[in-house]
DNA sequence: TGCCTTTATGCAACTCCTTGCATAGTCCGT
DNA sequence: ACGGACTATGCAAGGAGTTGCATAAAGGCA
């Protein structure tokens, strides 16, 4: 898929080591591309040995040495080829949906208790989503530039919890 | 996952073959849980060499042979159990977000391009989640009483299209 | 007649992703 | 002094999912 070309994204931004990357997925990307540390260093393994991306080893003192990946040209010319690629659309695999409809063999408390359980995950990602946000705004025009695009896909996660939520609302009127 | 058990849940319902499984897939479940035909004639042999499943060979004239697989006790109450437990927030995996992320790399045109056509492919999945919702509504009330559940999931679909798409055009302003 | 679609199942090989384990020093709080 | 979180990487095994190929008869369309 294309956690190959996410991390292409973010070295080419800047260069950094596997654990560092983990990191930024959190931050960032993380949102809308999750991916466990095991899969980002194998995926840097295969990266550097299909020659898109080179690594420095440096040893450090007082923490443990690291290595330090960056695009080579052909990483990057890689990385343009995909992004001028279309992509498919997304697959969707749901399994508190899959739980709903078949929910009849079960008690709706326990669809409740469920439903419950994820409205305070999704309100807790809007949240920290929105907090994003309002950093985002309160900068300067000047510097809001440069972020012009990762902005817009907040805006996608902002809207999808929103009607997330929304949704929720509505089962929770239903299953009274 | 659970593509295990959203094959139960269809199972209970009504037997079937593998072949009708897919259909089933495409028809109802699909829009939140999809699955290739391998991966369900994958997933009915590990599901009936755990006991879960059992099938009975049926000879046909005119058409190749089936094996039509319904639910052994071990699987009903191994689908209870699974209803009865709770399922972890769902992962995103969305390239779309990657690329957009990632887009100062292309050209805006490349990205006006790429979200049109994602746009016309979440159109159309709406306009058949609404015409199936229509129906649905369409039903006396009485009828409408067993598919309250998947309604919802209906419902999912629907918000979550909509939502998509006023996000479209958030981006289409933006990038214009 | 020839081609495409539908019905129906499956092997083989592969990639993608998860889980559990392992190592090892530093820094911080209590 | 001890436990826990942080920095940093990785092997091994397995489960989940994809891709390509193969078979084979029936029915519809041009």
């Amino acid at each position: 898929m294309s956690l190959k070309h996410a991390i292409l994204i973010l070295l080419e931004t800047e260069p950094g080591s596997g654990y560092d990357l983990v990191k930024r997925f959190k931050a960032g990307l993380g949102y809308f591309w999750n991916a466990k540390h095991q899969q980002v260093y194998q995926e840097l393994k295969k990266l550097s040995e299909a020659g898109w991306l080179a690594f420095a080893e440096e040893t450090q003192e007082t923490r443990p040495d690291k290595k330090v990946y960056r695009l080579t040209p052909a990483g990057h010319s890689e990385l343009l080829r995909w992004l001028s690629e279309p992509v498919q659309p997304n697959k969707i695999n749901d399994a508190l949906l899959v739980k709903l409809f078949g929910g009849e063999l079960t008690s709706e408390d326990n669809l409740r208790a469920e439903m419950s359980r994820h409205v305070a995950v999704h309100r807790q990602t809007l949240d920290s989503l929105q907090a994003i946000e309002r950093d985002y705004l309160a900068l300067p025009a000047a510097q809001r530039q440069g972020w012009r695009l990762p902005y817009l896909t907040l805006r996608r996660g902002i809207l999808g919890e929103q009607a997330w939520l929304a949704w929720a609302d509505e089962v929770a009127l239903a299953l009274k």
